[in-house]
DNA sequence: GTCTATAACCGGATAGAC
DNA sequence: GTCTATCCGGTTATAGAC
């Protein structure tokens, strides 16, 4: 729930968090949100005037988490290929756990406002371009001759993101309904993608050296 | 659009999945579900008491369309793993190719109300285990010694409808803002991803003769 | 079955006191 | 800054004629 400490403030955007998370923009009713900051909902517009800009707030706190996560990894330099990679796959998927919710929320904004999140992610310092000449210049003997550096891109992020999205259907289908099946799934899901990314473009199941 | 020639309950049905899909439940107005089938907003009431039901109803409709491919792909005998895995691969990103809105929409309806998704998924003939069975029983030489037959199967998941859902970023981030060229990533993915299942699993990029 | 008109309600937003 | 009270537009749902 929401700290009493906070100020207003930030109990209005922590509370708006979770309705917005939970229920969507159209979906959240700002009585809900008050009744949750334990305040009343005049003042919610006396801190952000409407439902729209109070929405936009959170919207972007919430992706500044990510965008920056991002940047601290393509920022960061690593000696090949295997390495960023390791390093992007167990990063990503730790975040996420951490903030589970951030996936969905982030989705759902990027069909109703495609522009407005590609635009957050352009002016960034995130350069895509980066990881996939380093994937475009390895070694000819290298599986990726076969492969297309961007399809190996989305690959990877395929593997680490879907899981969280289709929490659901995994925890309930594939194992047997318990959150704790589920949490062990992930406890091993980073080593799990990064032993499949290894063996399909390296052929084997080696970190580098 | 909606065709003249239907009945007015299914013009109704394919204007409410129009809609729906494209708003959500919460940000659907049953005003324009009836502009958009030609009929007064009354007529719905008349033919699906409220908007929870009509809702219910699309769904239902839509789901049935993802079982249904589901169902055909497990109940098809093949004479292998690699094939199998060739079937759903490129059956699966057909489907979701000709119904884009698919996957948004099960996904949607799957974090409001997992249980009733679950259920569906459930109730019907699909057996994961068949698969995971298969994956299990790969000769000890191949690489899913080393990794667990229901990461690989999310694996494959993942791979196939991500794409879909990440449209607006692969699209503007990663290849250069056009249509086109987001269809021509979508023309080489099955490939990419099969041939990136098989390296991973298989070692080579060979189906089976 | 289909329509018009309207009831009933809900939720975002504002006025104004403190 | 925070509250109570209220307005007002929009949306679901129904009544009732044809």
């Amino acid at each position: 729930m929401v700290n009493i400490y906070s100020t207003t403030e930030e109990k209005i955007i922590a509370a708006a968090r979770e309705v917005f998370i939970q229920k969507g923009m159209d979906g959240s009713r700002m009585q809900e949100i008050a009744d949750r900051a334990e305040i009343n909902k005049a003042l919610l517009h006396y801190y952000f005037r409407n439902k729209d800009k109070l929405f936009t707030k959170v919207f972007e706190d919430v992706f500044s988490n990510v965008l920056e996560m991002f940047e601290r990894i393509f920022s960061t330099e690593t000696e090949s290929l295997d390495a960023f990679i390791e390093l992007f796959v167990t990063n990503y998927i730790n975040l996420i756990r951490q903030k589970p919710f951030i996936v969905q929320f982030v989705l759902h904004e990027l069909n109703q406002n495609p522009e407005r999140v590609a635009g957050f992610i352009k002016s960034s310092k995130i350069d895509p371009g980066k990881i996939i000449a380093l994937i475009s210049k390895e070694p000819e003997n290298s599986a990726l001759q076969l492969l297309d550096p961007i399809h190996v891109m989305v690959n990877i992020m395929s593997m680490c993101i879907f899981p969280f999205l289709a929490r659901p259907i995994i925890k309930e289908v594939l194992l047997s309904g318990s959150d704790e099946e589920f949490e062990s799934f992930l406890d091993i899901r980073a080593g799990q993608v990064l032993a499949f990314v290894r063996l399909a473009i390296f052929n084997n199941n080696n970190p580098t050296p």
